[in-house]
RNA sequence: GGAGGGGUUCCCGAGUGGCCAAAGGGAUCAGACUGUAAAUCUGACGCGCAAGCUUCGGUGGUUCGAAUCCACCCCCCUCCA
């Protein structure tokens, strides 16, 4: 097979690089061979979210580098719950639930690796497998004997919940690090891995795993991080108006997708595109000075929409959330024709079907407006427009007459926010 | 088990009998300006057109009147055992 490429220093030049544990020698380890490489996504919710996308991503960036991919869902970490730089204990999820969300994220995982390409195709392992048989003394005697609670009560990941006042760790939480660190053990001994990565907030549990692997096998791991996603004006990146970024296109739709990626801050645009894109150095950097140099509207926004959009949701969840956008933001919308409305339901732009109503009724009813009194508030803002024209009286009502081809309404609240309604 | 400190509107956090739908900050939302940016400025921010109604861990009570006082209960934290 082809020497693996030099992978770590594309991370780098990436700015995607946060610590490596065992530095050059990990370097070296890489350039030697193709190596065994993982990543563990345990299951939060039911779909991950674009904050998974920089280790997914970077496992596939592994893969093109030469080397196999290990996608591990944490069937078993997710039970207990990463403690590391929470601020606060968290619910546990039933089982059933649990497991339910394993079964949806797989697929999630799956898209993104290639698992039919010889050599180095990617698995995926699920942590349950190895950890639900366990017998609680064999686990204390030969896994627990490996930790110093003085050297875990130290990890910074934990510090604050030990140090704060008004919150503290539960046994439950605090082992968690001992079950990450028995995955790495494992994925050591069953596939020969000898790297993780993670975000920066893992390094804790992968620096356990390296000495755990050492202690019980005799072998050197190693270690990488990444940076997490910030933002530049210090928010938290990651949600949109209405909240989390999912890649389920159920939760997410690719529009709304696709719009947050447009959205995307100037201070931040060229990063993301390192972090969340294949695309290339040079190219990335022929954009910025593109956009430097013109006077106008930055298209690096517009870029990164649609480079991750296509990875996400694939060529055709990439065109309809376009069409979507121009039509909304570009076009006229009274001139849209009656498939074109048809088909932005289609595309997914939020859609209610409706009898006719009082403009205020329609506010509160597609959720624009959470209550008659935020609906005046809009309206008495000229915040709302019907068809693209601006309405101030919440008491008309919108029926068959006025509707375009009978039945659609777009209704607008604020610069951004449609909402298409069908009367029945 | 013992001692102490806490639970206030999305978050932080004031408020110890009426002037409290509850200071202040943050977040959020809208408008202006713009590029569907950023920064800035303005306004809104429990529900209700309004009268008014429902909120301050829970349940009862005292009082003309309670987030504020009393009783019991639930939950969290710290220290001691």
């Amino acid at each position: 097979m082809t020497p693996p490429q030099d992978i770590v220093k594309d991370l780098e030049s990436r700015a995607l690089v946060t610590q490596l544990a065992g530095g050059d020698d990990l370097k070296a380890h890489l350039a030697e061979a193709s190596r065994v490489v993982y990543c563990g996504f345990d299951p939060t919710a039911e779909s991950l979210h674009i904050g998974n996308m920089v280790p997914l991503l970077a496992l596939k960036r592994f893969q093109m580098a030469g080397h196999k991919p290990i996608a591990l869902i944490g069937g078993a970490t997710g039970m207990i719950g990463d403690p590391s730089f929470k601020d606060s204990e968290r619910k546990l999820n039933s089982t059933d639930v649990i497991s339910d969300w394993v079964e949806r994220i797989k697929p999630q995982l799956s898209q993104f690796l290639d698992f039919d390409c010889g050599d180095n195709s990617a698995i995926l392992v699920n942590n349950l497998d190895w950890t639900k048989g366990l017998d609680v003394l064999d686990f204390l005697r030969d896994v627990g004997k490996h930790f110093s609670v003085n050297a875990m009560i130290q990890k910074e990941s934990v510090k604050q919940r030990i140090d704060r006042e008004g919150e503290g760790i539960s046994f439950t939480e605090f082992s968690y690090m001992i079950l990450q660190s028995f995955d790495f053990a494992q994925l050591n001994e069953r596939y020969g891995c000898t790297l993780q990565i993670g975000g920066s907030d893992q390094w804790g549990n992968i620096t356990g795993g390296i000495d755990l692997t050492r202690r019980m096998h005799q072998n050197q791991v190693y270690g990488l991080t990444m940076p997490l996603i910030t933002k530049a004006d210090g928010s938290k990146f990651g949600k949109s108006e209405s909240g989390t970024v999912w890649l389920d296109p159920a939760k997410t739709s690719p529009y709304a997708f696709y719009q947050f990626w447009l959205n995307t801050a100037d201070a931040d645009v060229y990063r993301f595109m390192h972090f969340f894109t294949f695309l290339g150095l040079e190219d990335i950097e022929a954009i910025r000075a593109a956009d430097a140099a013109s006077s106008t509207k930055p298209e690096a926004q517009g870029m990164l929409a649609q480079e991750v959009t296509r990875l996400v949701h694939g060529e055709s969840g990439l065109a309809a959330a376009q069409r979507i956008s121009s039509a909304l933001f570009s076009g006229d919308i009274a001139s849209l024709t009656e498939s074109d409305l048809a088909q932005l339901a289609q595309d997914g732009l939020p859609t209610t079907d409706s009898s006719a109503g009082t403009i205020t009724e329609l506010l509160v009813a597609t959720e624009l407006a959470k209550s008659n009194k935020m609906a005046r508030e809009f309206l008495g803002n000229n915040a709302v427009s019907v068809n693209g024209v601006v309405v101030s009286d919440g008491d008309s009502v919108l029926g068959a007459e006025n509707a375009l081809h009978g039945r659609y309404f777009v209704l607008r609240r604020g610069k951004k926010l449609f909402h298409l309604i069908r009367l029945v």
